[in-house]
DNA sequence: ATCCGGCGTTTGTGATCACAAGCTGAGCGC
DNA sequence: GCGCTCAGCTTGTGATCACAAACGCCGGAT
């Protein structure tokens, strides 16, 4: 297996498709997973698979029993309203970091992708929904320049990605409003305190609908 | 070796082990670890601290190189500028959460620690100083009920490790203030503002005085 | 004296194996 | 019919080994 058209280490390219999986919520809260299975999936053998599976759970993106079970979180509600409190408090700071760097190009792009985004709404392709809303928002936070506190929020993306996955497959993404727009207005105005603003009511509205709709499904 | 004092698989003393040496400041920034000394050091074979020196560079206390090297983290200014701002955001919310929930118990509790703080200020004594600093902080912010919120505010602290020793070492302890005592103060006083603005103010003290005292030494 | 090339050694990576603990389900007894 | 028990299998853990790449040192050329 010297080259299989993946860069990098073994368990590297495991971290990244199960990172993948889990982010744009194509595992269910409370799935299962063994080392052997993810390992023979991939070709590979259980220690970067492992390597891998431990890193995950490192960040809170999957959960180990006592017995070392390994399996998708099952988000308790005080749970996602902690972690929504968490992307209230970084989230408008990153925005607000990007502010004065970003150029027209920027605001520009991020316009293109808000209307993919829509275009994905409407269309009701949860999926694609999902990883273009990731998407716009690290695009504006990579301007902040400030890699930990990004590194922080993506954290935290990762472990609401499955119960955002259970959210839209259950009640669909009707009432979705958009505070994109209005973030890339402040943006484009130059307008901090209502970038702040646009970007914690977009944060939040995920995620008090996470939590208005229930418990999570096995 | 089916009993030699620690509890839990081996890959977690491994792990407790490290993380509580980075914690404690007990490694430079830019000193370099083996996997084979690791794992020579405590009896055990590379597997275990491969898993536990991973976990720790997730979580950005250990940095891996392109070939794999580990060693403890070196920070620009501009990072730690950064981490100070986290703190800053995520600190006074695990206070102000705790507020609420703080008996009198926890009130003397807190008391009594930050008298010990001040005895290892005033003997000199900076690893003391600097656990019973970081033990301050988690005894109050456990009464926050925020585990995510914690966990995030904890791998700041890892990733400031190092450098703090560093700082400690080279400068002494000399001009601390303490903001302890004020944010006590409005703990037992149910003051919510006073006590984010002491957190505030005690935790940019800290990494402020890292900043302008130069870069990290090697 | 300094810089560059080459080699021995160190170091991380991944596969394989032995083992122990946990889970599952079938069969028995009440 | 319901619950318990025990055997078999699944699963994670840790050790060992083979291998390739990187590092560091030493000697020679300029």
């Amino acid at each position: 297996m010297t080259e299989d058209g993946a860069a990098g280490p073994a368990h590297e390219r495991v971290y990244k498709v199960l990172r993948r999986r889990i982010l744009q919520g194509e595992m269910a809260p409370g799935e299962a997973l063994t080392l052997r299975g993810v390992a023979g999936e991939l070709g590979l053998s259980m220690t970067p698979a492992r390597e891998a599976v431990r890193r995950l759970a490192a960040e809170g993106a999957l959960a180990i029993s006592g017995s070392g079970r390994v399996s998708a979180p099952v988000l308790t509600p005080q749970r996602i309203e902690e972690l929504a409190s968490i992307r209230a408090l970084l989230e408008p700071e990153l925005a607000a970091r990007a502010l004065p760097r970003a150029h027209l190009s920027l605001i520009d792009r991020l316009r293109r992708m808000d209307a993919e985004i829509d275009r994905h709404l409407r269309g009701g392709d949860a999926a694609a929904y999902v990883r273009g809303n990731l998407e716009f928002h690290r695009t504006l936070y990579l301007r902040a320049h400030a890699p930990a506190m990004l590194a922080l929020a993506e954290t935290v993306w990762l472990q609401t990605g499955p119960s955002m996955r259970a959210l839209y497959a259950r009640i669909g993404m009707g009432r979705v409003a958009d505070y994109h727009r209005k973030a890339i207005s402040a943006l484009a105005a130059g307008d901090e305190a209502g970038l702040r603003l646009a970007i914690r009511e977009d944060v939040r509205q995920g995620l008090t609908l996470l939590i208005s709709e229930g418990l999570d499904a096995a």
